[in-house]
RNA sequence: GGACGGGUGGGUGAGUGGCUAAAACCAGCAGACUGUAAAUCUGCCGCUCCUUGCGGGCUACGGAGGUUCGAAUCCUCCCCCGUCCA
């Protein structure tokens, strides 16, 4: 009875083995891969941000990667655009979307919707943090305080970065937040929708992080940071802001001996391992398994649910 | 063998008689997050009990004693660690 085509989401925390399983899913059920992934989309930055090597993707399309220039911001928004774009693609051909998600905003904007908010102002952005910095930390809070009161109380004084967001909304919309998040969004329709969560054991997971980034480093991740310095890509450019090429950008450059280079590393990607994990927490309807995402038993549970016909929600 | 310096909660490290379950930072855990999201921010963080309260009890600053109404802080002895002298 249900004749929708199927998407299927594989999400998790770095390492948990998201790209091996999706992979081979993609390749059991005739599907592609979309990255949802906000580093990926950046050019040449490809072994710290963990982009599946050719080799390594069996045959199967990648999409949603190498999608803009180092100097390029990308945002929730523009992958939005791009992952529509991209599902109309695979529909027209017939292949069933696996999308591996790392970055639960974009999952969120695609799956969800974005509402109709005004596009990010580097020049409002310059002119407030200018401000800030005459008026101290805080007075960028009371001014939102002021524009929109619900607002500021949402958002926690020291949160500046949400804090000029809010602000950008409520000038550049002439409207509250409130009213313009209030005015609901677009979800994804059209897809029968699948999610497996990667939810492998902490202790594990960590241990996995540090054995990923000692074989980034082997893998030649070093060199490809010298490369992209040597390139001229300026230290601001957002990618060189990513976990990794920041500490080994500090290395190469003399200011971080290598070792401490990599605890950092080390720590700041478990750092993030966890908060993607709070974020997906609240993903709704996510079939949670409970190991990595190359091992056989993993597999076995993903196809289990994958082939079960009572599993539209 | 002698002279100093030091041993504090998972780590670093403040504290030199009561305001100290003990600053701060880190780690860890939990959470928020609709266009920077690998970002940004928040809370908890000795154990335990309940009538969950700026609540009660217990344990804690190398060890054992002691001084004191009161000690991580003072005294004695002991054990470790570091530096220097022999």
């Amino acid at each position: 009875m249900n004749t929708l085509p199927r998407l299927i989401v594989v999400l998790g925390p770095t390492a948990s083995g998201k790209s091996a399983l999706g992979i081979e899913i993609a390749r059991r059920i005739g599907g592609e891969i979309l990255v949802c992934d906000s580093t990926q989309v950046y050019r040449y930055f490809d072994i710290g941000t963990a982009k599946v090597p050719a080799g390594a993707q069996k045959g199967i399309p990648h999409h949603l990667v190498n999608l803009v220039e180092p100097t390029e911001l990308f945002t929730a928004g523009d992958f939005r655009r791009c992952a529509l774009e991209a599902l109309g693609d695979l529909r027209s051909r017939g292949k069933v979307p696996v999308l591996t998600a790392g970055t639960g905003l974009y999952l969120r904007a695609l799956l969800e919707g974005l509402s109709e908010a005004p596009v990010r102002s580097e020049e409002l952005r310059e002119r407030l943090r200018c401000r800030a910095r005459l008026h101290g930390p805080e007075y960028l809070h009371r001014l939102l305080a002021r524009l929109d009161a619900a607002a500021a109380h949402r958002i926690a004084p020291r949160d500046a970065q949400k804090v000029i967001r809010a602000i950008e909304i409520r000038v550049l919309a002439k409207k509250s937040v409130g009213e313009v998040h209030g005015a609901g969004r677009l979800p994804l329709e059209g897809y029968e929708i699948l999610k497996l969560g990667l939810n492998p054991p902490r202790e594990a997971l960590y241990a996995r992080i540090h054995a990923r980034i000692d074989s980034m480093l082997a893998e030649g991740w070093l060199e490809e940071v010298r490369r992209l310095i040597d390139a001229g890509i300026p230290h601001e450019a957002k990618p060189f802001q990513f976990i990794g090429y920041s500490e080994l950008r500090a290395h190469l450059q003399g200011t971080m001996p290598l070792a401490e280079a990599i605890q950092k590393i080390r720590l700041a990607t478990r750092n993030f391992a966890k908060r993607q994990l709070t974020w997906f927490r609240r993903e709704p309807r996510v079939h949670w398994l409970s190991g990595f995402g190359d091992a056989p038993v993993t597999l076995d549970q993903a196809f289990a649910l994958i082939s079960s016909p009572l599993l539209s929600d």
